[in-house]
RNA sequence: GGGCAAUUAGCUCAGUUGGUUCAGAGCACCUCGUUUACACCGAGGGGGUCGGGGGUUCGAAUCCCUCAUUGCCCACCA
């Protein structure tokens, strides 16, 4: 036989690979059939391909190359995403490596950068995908920054302004220093740290009495503009109305009462910092207070830090208590833990801060969402838990804040044409921005001249105008106070509006996503949106259910007027052994094409799908890749032995022809269980269960059952119609191991290109033929019982035997022929009676006698016969029991009473056999 | 602090409406085997008080209460 014994599977990948791309099978155009369409969650530009991905994109191309075989015009849509801080931050550590700063480039300098960054590191993830076969469109890839996908962008910001639900607001925000721009709630990520609680006494105005409070921040105390108490806190009446000093600065500052402080905790006296902590920033709201803002961008001190200004807030924080200790104002410090707010990317402290910023209005736009998941479910989560996670994240919405102090991104499309807070428009272009600008300051599209306001600090008013416009959904009117203004001097002009300089959050363009890359934004109506809108499922992680996949729904149904995706499968995460999330920091993520250079794509597809039931963590294990890669080379083997066979012109033995409807029966139950695990997403299940038939039913029973003797050929029909099933076998096994499969089924017969695996035909399912699997479980227990005896007796399968059986339970005789295949009989006889001088075992009431040469321990197979005795009795006992029960038989419906009472038979037939047996050998 | 989920064999997990097939699977483990596809294999085997306790029921891994442990999400009292 010259095909080797162990599968290559190198060899195999790059040559199918190759083909499938040569041959078109991953395009797709609209047409007749059915569409099936997935979009790859994009992976970060920046990024590289670590286990969440293989295990991500393993289930998409399993899922699209099923969809694929069902007839399906499969899509799936592979991109990437720009990734705006991550990859910005990239291209800044690399331009600072070469002496560059970002500080020292125009805007237009910076993103040629990132530009060529891309162009040189990215996609290298998606290069890595089809080594795993990922069997996407790839002429349809996409890129977040591409031309049209950014148009699509600043089209829906527009689109969305226009309908007054993008603000711009002075907020407090999450400050990253380190990057240097805003982050969204979900990109900060607390950590415990240990701190300390530093105890300040503050001097009473007019007073020697001092008043004690507690913070974590004692270099903030700069920016202090109150002190708080609980006004039902009688520690401190008397200082009603009075004033405090702040320490170092010595700015008097009042002291006010306001329920929110906890009389229990600290000291029960609170300092207000309103620029640089969120609650503090309400009370200073609602208590009128000043707002001094003590940092500058990179959080170091600005001018209000007085001797300080310049220092890092962590280096003030340690200098201001020992000037605070020295000067006497440190009464004590404690250990403490707090929860620290970190970026998620730089991993840099956040700063809350105030600045002007760009919201998404989110209670409307969520609705529809909302609905389509909990009530009507349009969308169905897989698992279905993740429902309570998302209905809780999207009744509690709060405003996107969009925009981002970053280069790399959609530049917001809004456009200033004088200093004063409303002086700005929204348009798509430049020109349209100029001709709206013109519009707002005249009246008509004119040219007209800009203002000559000054800048106006953003106020509590801005924030009073958005909340009612919140209430309302109505467009907010800009434009009233502009048109009084100004003198005309010159006529507004192009170069007289300048573009905002903020990019917009990454997340606002992947939101888009599924319909973006059909251009179903820009063009509405074009044929590949109508065709493959609204995409099938959606597979990706938890982590990013409200990033992501919440806000695809929003948008799917704000701009398509419906849902995105059918299905989201929430994949689990990817952890070690120890349990332990996989990443880069850890260096516990295996390389993910050595995986596969050691044990297969295919290897390593089976390795991540066998334990990654749906929403459950994985615990990564590279035995499991190992377990795949015995699987490949055990359907290879199968397919070497069949292919090693000479067909004869021979008739088909009984026992082949037994075998083969057996299977097909199998095959046929085990297809169903398939497509029920399907429906479920349950496709860990799916592939154990075809496992399992291909390992189990096919290979140890069939094969065995059909397999000719040593050297003699094997009939032509038993060959054809095993040659079928193992077909079938195969595009079964096609999703979960493409390239053995492909490369197996082109060496059974030479095919066309049309007649290539990747686009044959998934089995339809049929009606189960139950009887016969029922018989063949049966007549495989004989065989157990059989081989069973061997074991204990140490005879060797070269040895053939006789089998007597004692046919209580009047099987079908058919089987015997395979039963004797497979244990190597000689005949099996029917008998009336125990045969005596003879090794037993029973299936059911049947009792089976095998004579063996030499004497026979009769007391060894008494005492087994009186265990199963005593076993079969004690198991009757419970049953009768039971059905002794009175209640038991009032309550309990038909069919339960009926099995018991069929039970009791079975076991009363079987005692008798039991009993009969003991006496015929005492 | 609030919410959600989980706890079943050494490991990773199934177990749908309480009742046939309810205590299962895969891996690991043990024994035997150079049988002519595969030792990346074959045949056979052991292994669980279903987290603890209580309750409902004729009947509970499954429903209820309670405790314990773990994980996740949300909130962020200085």
């Amino acid at each position: 036989m010259d095909i080797p014994s162990k599968y290559d599977a190198q060899k195999a990948e790059n040559h199918w690979y190759g083909y499938w791309m040569e041959h078109k099978y991953f395009d797709s155009v609209p047409d007749d059939r059915e569409p099936y369409t997935i979009v790859i969650p994009p992976p970060n530009v920046t990024g590289v391909l670590h286990m969440g991905h293989m295990m991500n994109a393993t289930l998409q191309d399993v899922l699209t190359r099923r969809a694929r075989l069902m007839g399906k015009n499969a899509c799936w849509v592979p991109g990437m995403d720009h990734a705006s801080i991550a990859t910005e931050a990239k291209v800044v550590a690399k331009l600072k490596s070469e002496g560059i700063d970002k500080s020292d480039l125009s805007r237009e300098e910076f993103l040629k950068h990132a530009w060529e960054w891309t162009d040189e590191y990215g996609g290298v993830i998606l290069d890595q995908l089809k080594k795993l076969g990922c069997s996407c469109d790839w002429h349809r890839t996409k890129f977040t920054m591409d031309d049209a996908m950014y148009k699509s962008v600043i089209k829906v910001f527009v689109d969305l302004f226009n309908k007054g639900l993008i603000y711009r607001g002075h907020r407090m925000v999450n400050w990253d220093p380190e990057a240097q721009t805003t982050l969204s709630d979900e990109e900060v990520i607390y950590e415990e740290k240990q701190g300390l609680l530093y105890y300040l006494s503050y001097p009473i105005e007019g007073s020697s009495e001092k008043v004690t409070i507690a913070t974590t921040r004692p270099e903030t105390i700069l920016g202090d503009t109150a002190i708080c108490v609980n006004p039902h806190d009688d520690r401190f009446r008397h200082l009603k109305g009075k004033k405090a000093i702040v320490p170092i600065c010595a700015r008097v500052v009042p002291i006010i009462e306001d329920g929110y402080v906890d009389m229990e905790f600290g000291t029960g006296c609170l300092k207000i910092t309103p620029a640089h902590d969120i609650n503090d920033k309400a009370l200073g709201e609602k208590h009128d207070l000043e707002t001094i803002d003590i940092f500058n961008a990179d959080a170091t001190l600005n001018s209000f830090g007085l001797h300080y200004e310049g220092k890092d807030r962590f280096v003030v924080r340690k200098e201001i208590t020992k000037e605070l200790e020295e000067k006497g104002f440190l009464v004590k410090t404690e250990d403490y833990v707090n929860k620290v707010g970190t970026s998620e990317r730089t991993k840099a402290v956040i700063e809350p801060r105030l600045s002007d910023q760009w919201f998404l209005k989110m209670e409307e736009l969520a609705q529809p969402a909302l609905k389509a998941v909990l009530e009507t479910e349009e969308v169905k989560f897989f698992p279905k838990k993740f429902d309570n996670t998302y209905r809780h994240w999207m009744e509690n919405i709060r405003d996107w804040n969009i925009s981002r102090q970053l280069w790399w991104g959609q530049q917001i499309p809004a456009y200033y044409y004088g200093d004063g807070q409303d002086d700005f428009v929204v348009a798509e272009t430049k020109e349209e921005a100029l001709e709206k600008a013109r519009l707002k300051l005249n009246g008509h599209p004119e040219p007209a001249s800009p203002t000559g306001r000054r800048p106006r600090r953003a106020t509590e008013t801005m924030e009073d105008a958005s909340k009612k416009a919140n209430e309302k959904r109505a467009l907010t009117s800009r434009t009233s106070a502009v048109l009084s203004t100004g003198s005309v001097e010159k006529p507004l002009e192009l170069q007289d509006l300048r573009q905002d300089e903020d990019a917009l959050d990454t997340w606002f363009s992947s939101w888009l996503w599924p319909i973006s890359v059909f251009n179903g934004i820009l063009e509405p109506d074009n044929k590949e949106i109508n065709y493959y809108y609204p995409t099938n499922d959606l597979v990706t992680g938890p982590d990013i259910i409200f990033f992501w996949v919440a806000r695809m729904i929003v948008s799917g149904y704000e701009f398509r007027n419906e849902r995105p995706f059918q299905n989201v499968y929430f994949t689990g995460l990817v952890r070690d052994k120890q349990r332990r999330k996989m990443s880069k920091s850890l260096g516990n993520s295996p390389d993910a094409l050595k995986l596969i250079e050691e044990y297969g794509a295919d290897g390593v597809r089976v390795g991540l799908l066998l334990s990654s039931a749906a929403g459950n963590d994985l615990m990564f294990d590279e035995d499991l890749c190992q377990q795949g890669k015995n699987f490949a080379n055990k359907i290879w083997n199968g397919f070497r032995l069949v292919k090693g066979w000479e067909v004869g012109d021979l008739p088909q033995p009984e026992a082949s022809k037994l075998g083969i409807a057996w299977y097909t029966a199998k095959f046929d139950q085990t297809l169903a269980e398939i497509e029920n695990h399907f429906s479920k997403y349950r496709i860990s299940d799916a592939l154990m269960a075809i496992y399992k038939l291909v390992w189990d039913d096919y290979s140890s029973w069939l094969l065995e059952i059909i397999k000719p003797d040593y050297q003699k050929p094997i009939d032509k029909t038993t060959y054809e119609e095993v040659i079928a099933l193992f077909e079938q076998n195969l595009k079964l096994l096609h999703p979960f191991m493409p390239f053995l499969t492909e490369e197996v089924w082109q060496h059974i017969a030479k095919r066309s290109p049309q007649e290539a695996l990747v686009v044959s035909e998934w089995p339809k399912t049929q009606n189960v033929d139950a009887d016969l699997t029922k018989e063949f479980e049966f007549a495989a227990e004989v065989v157990s019982g059989v081989r069973n005896i061997r074991k204990e007796k140490n005879i060797p399968m070269k040895e053939v035997l006789e089998l007597s059986v004692l046919d209580e339970e009047k099987t079908s005789k058919k089987w015997d022929t395979v039963i004797e295949k497979l244990t190597n009989l000689s005949k099996i006889t029917y008998v009336d009676a125990s045969v005596e001088g003879a090794l037993s075992f029973r299936v059911k009431s049947n009792e089976y006698f095998i004579p063996v040469s030499g004497t026979i321990d009769i007391e060894a197979e008494i005492q087994k016969i009186e265990e199963e005795l005593k076993y079969t009795k004690g198991f009757l006992r419970s049953i009768q029991k039971k059905l002794s029960n009175e209640r038991f038989v009032n309550n309990a419906p038909e069919l339960v009473i009926d099995t018991e009472r069929k039970k009791k038979a079975d076991a009363e037939a079987k005692i008798e056999t039991l009993e009969k047996s003991l006496s015929s050998l005492k």
